[in-house]
This record gives C-alpha cells, structure tokens and sequence, in this order.
DNA sequence: AGCTCTTATGAATCATTGA
DNA sequence: GTCAATGATTCATAAGAGC
C-alpha cells in the first residue's frame, strides 16, 4: 500500500506549476476566484483582463494534466451594471482557441443559495461546472457517481407520510441520506449533467463556499484512488481534503498564505509521509512543515 | 372587456414580422429550431450558419419589442464530435453587438431528460433560457411567480421532482430540516433563475415538446393582462395557447403549414373577434379561417 | 376513489454501416 | 474520405388497464 500524498503550496500557479512535469495530473478541479470577487484577497482581476489573466495558467494546467484527463472548471459570471458578464464566454472560446476540448458543462444547482432580492433578477441559483479535455477519450468512471433510483423513493416516501418525515428530518436532523445508502444496490441511475449540492454555509474563513460534495464528485467521476488531482486556486484546500479521504494524491496551490495555512491545517495528516523525504516538486505536505 | 387576440402567421418571422408596427409587443418568448435539428421540417439550420441566421431576425424582435419588454430565448447546443458547440455562445455575443442587454440567463432543468448512455458524458437534463432586454429597467412581476410555501411538500417538492429529493438527501447527506425552518413563516417564496419542469411527453405531432409551463413562467413574469406576447418560432403553438389562457393577446408564427394548422386548432376560439374585421397586420386568427 | 403494474415515448448521443 | 442513415442504450413521466 503506498502512501498518499495531499501538497499544499503557496504562490501564483503559474508560477508554482512550473516546477511540475508534463502529464502528472489525472484531474485538474477548481473555482477560480471570479473577476471582482475577493477583491481584498486576490486583488480583484478585472472582468475585461480575466481571459488573458487565466489563459496562461490554463496552458500550465494543460500542459501537467495526463492526456485522458479532465479539467473541472467551476465559475459564474458576474452581474455588470445590469447585465450578465460575457467574460466566462470568452473564456469558454478561448481555451478551445488553446486546445482544449469544452466536452461538457454541468449545471450546479445550489440549493441554498444566497438570499436576497433585487427589482430585476431572482436569486442566483446556479453555477457553471465547465468540463475540458485534452482528447475524445478519457477516464471517466461513470458507476462511481450512480445515484439511487426510481420507484424504490415513490412506495417509501408515500408509506412514511408527511408528519412522519418533518418528524424523521428534526429529530433525526440528516433526511433519508442514511436510508438511502442501505438501499444503495437496490438500483441504480446515472445522474445526469445538472448537480444538486448544498452550498456550505460553513463560517470558514475562506470567502468562497466550495461545498465538498462538488469536487467530491467529480474526483469520484474523474479519477481512481491513487490518482492525482491538482486544485491550483485550492483556498482553504477543500479539494485536497476530499481527494485524501478519497484515497488520491493531491496538490493545492494558492497565493493567499492565510488560505495556506487553513489548508494545511484541514488537509488530515499522512502517518506513513512521516519517514518519506519531502516532494520532489518542492512541495511541503502538511506533515512537514 | 377588451377582447383577446390569438393570430396564428404562416411563413418566415423575418418577413411576417415587417408587417408589424415598433415595439408593439410586451414580450418575445420562443424556442427556435435548434442548430441540425428538425431538418426534415426546417431544412436544418447549420451550426456554423446559425448566428448569421438567426440575427436578422433577432432584429425584428427587437424593432417590435416595447422598450420596457424582454426576449426569452430557450435554446442549447448540441453536441458535436464529442463536443459541446459553441455556436449559442456565439449567439448570445452577437446579440450583446445588435444591442441586447443579456440582463439573465435562467436554467430550465429538464427533469424527465432523453435517456441514454455514452462512455463520455451524462444524460443532458438542461437547457438554456436567456433573457434579453433592449433597456436596464423592464417590466418585471416577480409577485406573479412566487411559490407557495403553506403545503411544502405537495408543492415545494413536487416542482422539483422526486428523484430530485432523493439525490438532493443521497449528494448532501442532509435532508430537508434547514429548509423547513425557513419556509415554516412563509407563505409565498421568490424562485431562483433555476426552474424545474418536465417535458410534456403528450403524443403531438409537432417534435419539439415545449412544456406549457415554460412560457406560462414568462408570460406571468414579463407581461400583464392584455399585454402582447410574440412566439416567431411558433411550433404547434403553445406559447399562444398560454397566453391566450393568461388573457395576453399573442402572435405566433411558424414556416410550417402544418403547425400553423395544428396551433389554430389548439388556440381556443375567441367569440368576441367574430364580428370584428380581420387583424390590421393581415393576420388571420383561428376564428377567421 | 385509490393503488399497482405495464407500456409508450421523448429537441439525445455514439458507433457502425452504407452510399 | 466524408456524409447520411440506423441501431443500441436508457430513464422520468403519463396514460391506461385491472383490481
């Protein structure tokens, strides 16, 4: 059994991911920081720089990711004077302009998304899951992410009644997910591309909510255990959390040394990295520092 | 009482609509023929063609469209070689250049979406609702759609779908009780830009099921009683047959001769226009016929 | 009225075959 | 080769039959 390994590295990515080889990365998950969000951390890239801001990391990320690979890209364009922000178009065009194959975009339904009310617009409920490849064919392990399905929820849900789920869910306090995993070989779906996941209300000190359940899923979808996923925006390294609980090698890359150390600090330690030498990449896992 | 108009139009949008007077309508709301499909019926728009196609009429739309009015577009792109088409990113760019304000873009998630099953990619379950405005301000009842929240679960629930539940408990883990607390003071509740309907199934004839609920959403929120409501793609109709049940007057119009036979049978008969003279702009209604 | 079971059918996508 | 047509795959609904 080898040992697993989840980096944490500090510094631009474009910089950083020069140290790493062609083609290690079988995943490449992320939510980059948006153009004029988090403004006080990342400094704000203006929404009219942001492709050519990214375009060059994205050739770094191209260039590190295995040709089978994915790159997961998650990001919403923002409301300008009114109107919907064009720059994630852009985006989209561009990285094809450099290579990559748009194979997909999935829809994150946030089910719990920000309140609020304006005169012209409802809440925002959604996100981009941007899906890019390097070619047709790739790893993608579809029965890693079966869902439970059909007729199983229509008899339980009707024999419990509806007092008896407002009872089940307060006292209880987490639904039918429990229920639901013993039924988990009963049958199966595929999901389709539209994902439903909380957004975590979590009071962490990273600004932006990247719920686990997303990158979960596409690591899952994307990658076997033993693999390596690179999140190189990681934040408070939630990618890189997921990746370990989930046996994959990770690497998380940010230029803010509070997320750094919030990262570290999340990222469980590795018992058997204890008697290994640190990363050839120059990276320093948690253990080491 | 003023009386309703239902004219259902045979032939091109881009010269019927020359007949219209300016901004003489509230709301633009349409499914246009999708890039390759329906080619038997519209000759297959093809995707490189699809812009310069398109935008022409996106003219008209936008010379007969009150300046407080909107244009709902419900369109996706296909998938073309294992890829996603760029072609309504281009779209959405070239309106913006017409003068569009891409205030919104809604996501009608497709709960009932096509089956299948491709080494490659999920079931597509979302389709794209842009909303365009000629003006920052615009007409906007967001009163009309608010949800009820008394029953939660009859309603609530049940517009999301019920494998919606299940996987909403199975993906997060937790169920319902956050949500509950929440709606318990409520009555009413503003939707989000993520809407969940089914596709209608219904044995018609026309191929594209265009679920009624669809352009009832937008009719309620982009328009009042007696305002004007325009589907230049009109297939079999619906969006009239909506609005007509809304008391809007609408104009559909279609190229195919058949489904401008079939859209007079579905619009109801207006017994007030029997003793008027035809429409002005030489639309026949049903009635007329 | 309800409940269960069966059946039909979609703005789909891909690999293969045939012209 | 390139393009067009066909078959296989698959799931959420509605509708209908039977009790």
């Amino acid at each position: 059994m080898k040992s697993l390994q989840a980096d944490i590295l500090h510094g631009d990515c474009l910089n950083v991911l020069r140290r790493f080889p062609d083609e290690k990365f079988d995943l490449v998950v992320t939510s980059p920081p948006y153009a004029d969000r988090r403004t006080n951390t990342y400094g704000g890239i203006k929404p009219e720089r942001y492709v050519e801001w990214f375009l060059p990391r994205a050739g770094e990320f191209k260039r590190v990711l295995k040709k089978t690979g994915s790159f997961v890209l998650n990001i919403k364009e923002k409301v300008e004077s009114g109107e919907r922000h064009t720059y994630v178009l852009d985006l989209i065009l561009a990285l094809r302009e450099q290579g990559w194959l748009w194979t997909e975009e999935y829809v994150w339904h946030k089910r719990n998304c920000h309140p609020g009310k304006w005169p012209n617009r409802f809440r925002d409920a959604w996100e981009r899951c941007l899906h890019f490849t390097r070619e047709h064919h790739f790893k993608m392990n579809q029965e890693a992410v079966m869902v439970p399905m059909g007729d199983w929820k229509e008899k339980r849900l009707r024999s419990l009644g509806k007092n008896d789920i407002i009872r089940f869910n307060s006292q209880v306090g987490s639904g039918f997910g429990k229920n639901i995993a013993n039924w988990k070989d009963r049958d199966l779906a595929f999901p389709s591309n539209v994902l439903h996941f909380a957004t975590e209300c979590g009071n962490k000190k990273h600004s932006a909510a990247f719920p686990k359940a997303l990158p979960e899923w596409f690591i899952k979808l994307f990658t076997d255990p033993g693999d390596w996923v690179l999140d190189p925006f990681a934040g408070s390294g939630t990618t890189c959390v997921v990746a370990q609980e989930l046996g994959r090698n990770s690497v998380g890359i940010d230029k803010i040394e509070e997320y750094i150390e919030l990262a570290r600090r999340e990222v469980i330690e590795n018992p058997i990295s204890m008697f290994e030498k640190p990363s050839k990449y120059n990276g320093r896992s948690k253990k080491t520092l």
